[in-house]
DNA sequence: CAGATCGAAATTGTATACAAGAACGCATAA
DNA sequence: TTATGCGTTCTTGTATACAATTTCGATCTG
């Protein structure tokens, strides 16, 4: 229980970004977060340096640390980086898979069944984030594990904004039931295309969504209105 | 020219590490390395920091940072994730290439075949970098291409040794031409195969490497004299 | 009135001082 | 001789003080 200042710092910024409570863009003053977290500057410089680089916000040299606004090209861009790797945990799964982990992804499974059920978005959420990291697991190979770990949490804002999309839960699910028995089955390439497909699904949601909603002129309209 | 000290000793230290001057199971002494570098702890606390995040070293809470010993294993693991990578920047590559980029991937090209001519194993090894380099420019995923620097940046000292192996460099310079070839030619399943195997060679003479020269190293072998 | 230039305030980067915990050694006892 | 307990010392973690740079605004000039 004696955590160190600058981890708690760290953990909640990094919450407050991942969960949209700091928009992209704004500009994080280290002494306000050092009076709001009751700390010093020093430990709330440590967070913002390893927020920084795991990719969450950067850092402008002596102009401070800003939340990074991730253009809609790059999360696009993420997306395809994570549809390979996802599918690779899950080629590598149907490889090496062994009894203990079956175990826990057929319960994983089953628990995303049961929150779909009762049409709770939020369970389903969250036992959808354990339910790929339970592949992620089974992979025999800790450190594409944690990379994949790593950028599934880069992504977590943009996947979250479009779960509530209309019947994505059923969609998603049965892909869940197609993924766990080719995996099963030891079927690799079938396992990789799922996959791929399953992710990448999510990245064009996520595209024709803010496409629909707002005509953000980061990037692509050049000269707009 | 105005560099932040900060940086100047993360540069440093992450060339001292990557090039193997200091080696894996060391302690890295803040004050030492703050006289050497003639500044405070701060910048040093930062730059460790900042190394820890890209995995060089490993840092143990109130007991001080140390180069991360990878085992045999994680190297491998890394090496199975390096190869999907680059072969997704092949892939995108050979999809998405434009003039530009196949002029510098060509021009990269052919400065390796100059250093295989001249004998130059260091030149090769510096050219070879740049010919990677540009297939992940060309792949149109800054994101990913991104990715894939920072892995075969930690991967760097594990392909540095076994560049000397015999014959390696005829080997790979003729990988490079088969992938030159197919990236132009748009086959993208045939660069991904091409570029995987390219890669894996490296993981598994790596590891026939480490497995003839020593018995158990699984972990420090830190003061070895 | 517009623009530039200079200056003050605010903020980042670095150094130093202080607090807390861990490693190490020494002494003592069995 | 060895193991254990205690204390010193060294190192990390945090706070504060100082330096340097940027930003914003006011004033002056055309």
């Amino acid at each position: 229980m004696n955590e160190r200042a600058a981890d708690r710092v760290r953990e909640a910024l990094e919450e407050d970004v991942v969960l949209g409570r700091i928009l992209p863009g704004n500009r994080l003053d280290e002494l306000a977060l050092a009076e709001r977290f009751g700390v010093s500057r020093t430990p709330v410089r440590e967070a913002l340096n390893r927020l920084a680089a795991s990719g969450l916000v950067e850092l402008r040299a002596r102009r401070g640390a800003f939340v990074k606004a991730i253009g809609i090209a790059q999360v696009v861009e993420m997306f395809e980086v994570m549809a390979e790797l996802e599918a690779l945990c899950a080629r590598l799964a149907a490889r090496r898979i062994n009894g203990e982990h079956t175990a826990r992804l057929l319960q994983a499974h089953q628990a995303c069944i049961d929150a779909a059920e009762q049409a709770d978005a939020d369970a389903y959420y969250h036992r959808n984030e354990a339910f790929h990291q339970a592949i992620y697991d089974a992979c025999g190979n800790r450190f594409l594990a944690e990379q994949t770990e790593n950028l599934r949490n880069r992504l977590t804002p943009y996947r979250r904004m479009q779960l509530h999309v209309r019947n994505r839960i059923v969609g998603s699910l049965s892909e869940h039931q197609q993924i766990v028995d080719a995996i099963r089955a030891g079927e690799e390439d079938l396992v990789v295309a799922i996959v791929k497909n399953h992710i990448l699904i999510q990245g064009e949601k996520f595209h024709s969504l803010v496409q629909g909603l707002d005509a953000t002129p980061s990037v692509s309209t050049a000269g707009a209105s």
